[in-house]
DNA sequence: TAACCCATGTAACATGTTACATGATTCG
DNA sequence: CGAATCATGTAACATGTTACATGGGTTA
């Protein structure tokens, strides 16, 4: 018998799970388009976590399956126990952000680097963030459109909204910052 | 014999360690102090990283330190071999961030939470940017004083740019998703 | 001398991704 | 029928934090 994987009560990944739950029954493939589609640059979930999650979450009566082992699909829905359990986490005060932001310690010291190293890594941000805007749009549409008249679409709102304003303000921060490089590169 | 502390290349912690080590010569403890007082929002290291990796640099002849073991103080120093391992690491294009933002999970559910959730989530984090640009404004001014004739200044201005500009952008997010929420409240 | 910071280090745990194994189904 | 995709699942690895153990130095 394999060791039960253990899964602690602050994990995220459970609540990002039973969130997405109740929005409709879901299979662990579904959860990861789901997330992948939905919350892409803000949430992910691998495979390796969700389909432990699902049998943890199971276990717990948190979620439930009519499926049997083994069938093709195993949708999981959520139950009323997962909804106050995950009501629970919602309220808690956000955990802030330590974020490891890669990008700015190669540009910390790249004074160790050769040369234009630090301008051509702000194009590849500035590019990414670029298009981050394009597909916020696309999203911003549905949200206007087939979403329009759900309850819950001025979170969904909220949340593309924060993704608009980071990804404006990096786009805005690479132009200059690239300026502010060759600025101090001419008046050395 | 203690199985040898694997540290695959990528690694970043060692770059972010060895970018350090470039400003002088530093031991675990004040490598701690480095991150949490000049990176603490963008990178951070504990001690159950520093003291491994330290000790894996020092065996690949990255790093040196001329104190013996079970002295008081271990400061390194960075070895030439570990400023071109680390100049090839800061010339390689930076990974994109694919962040997991809890309170943006939070609030794209908030639709099970109870009332008034979202606001205090709000709150919460416009608090924290409103705190993070006042401790930025403290840095600006040690960028333009004591520290203002390195050459390396620009690259740090870039970054701490980077940062206001996030912290900017978010607490006027907060403020427009406050409205929001307030908006849609009025009129269900 | 007790309390507190400095400093190094380890072990346990938590969390997460990647790569693989396996097989069903669909579609050209 | 062969390739691609759907779908579930596991094992190995990577990465990281937290909590603890240990002891030296400083100062009230």
């Amino acid at each position: 018998m394999p060791a039960p994987a253990r899964v602690r009560d602050e994990n995220r990944s459970r609540y990002a799970i039973l969130g997405a739950l109740t929005l409709g029954p879901k299979s662990g493939y579904d959860l990861r388009q789901f997330f992948a589609r939905n919350l892409g640059f803000f949430w992910s979930e691998s495979f390796g976590q969700i389909y432990p999650i699902l049998r943890t979450l199971s276990a717990e009566g948190l979620v439930e399956s009519n499926a049997d082992a083994g069938e093709r699909r195993r949708p999981y829905q959520i139950t009323e126990a997962g909804r106050e359990v995950l009501a629970r986490w919602l309220a808690q005060p956000p955990a802030s952000e330590i974020g490891r932001v890669e990008v700015l310690l190669k540009l910390f010291f790249a004074g160790e680097a050769p040369p234009g190293v630090a301008h051509a890594h702000l194009q590849v941000v500035r590019a990414e963030h670029v298009q981050r805007l394009a597909q916020y749009e696309q999203v911003a549409r549905r949200l206007d459109t087939e979403l329009a008249s759900r309850d819950e679409v001025v979170y969904w709102r909220v949340t593309l909204d924060y993704g608009r304003r980071v990804s404006e303000a990096l786009v805005a921060w690479c132009d200059a910052a690239d300026q502010a490089l060759r600025d101090a590169a001419d008046a050395p």
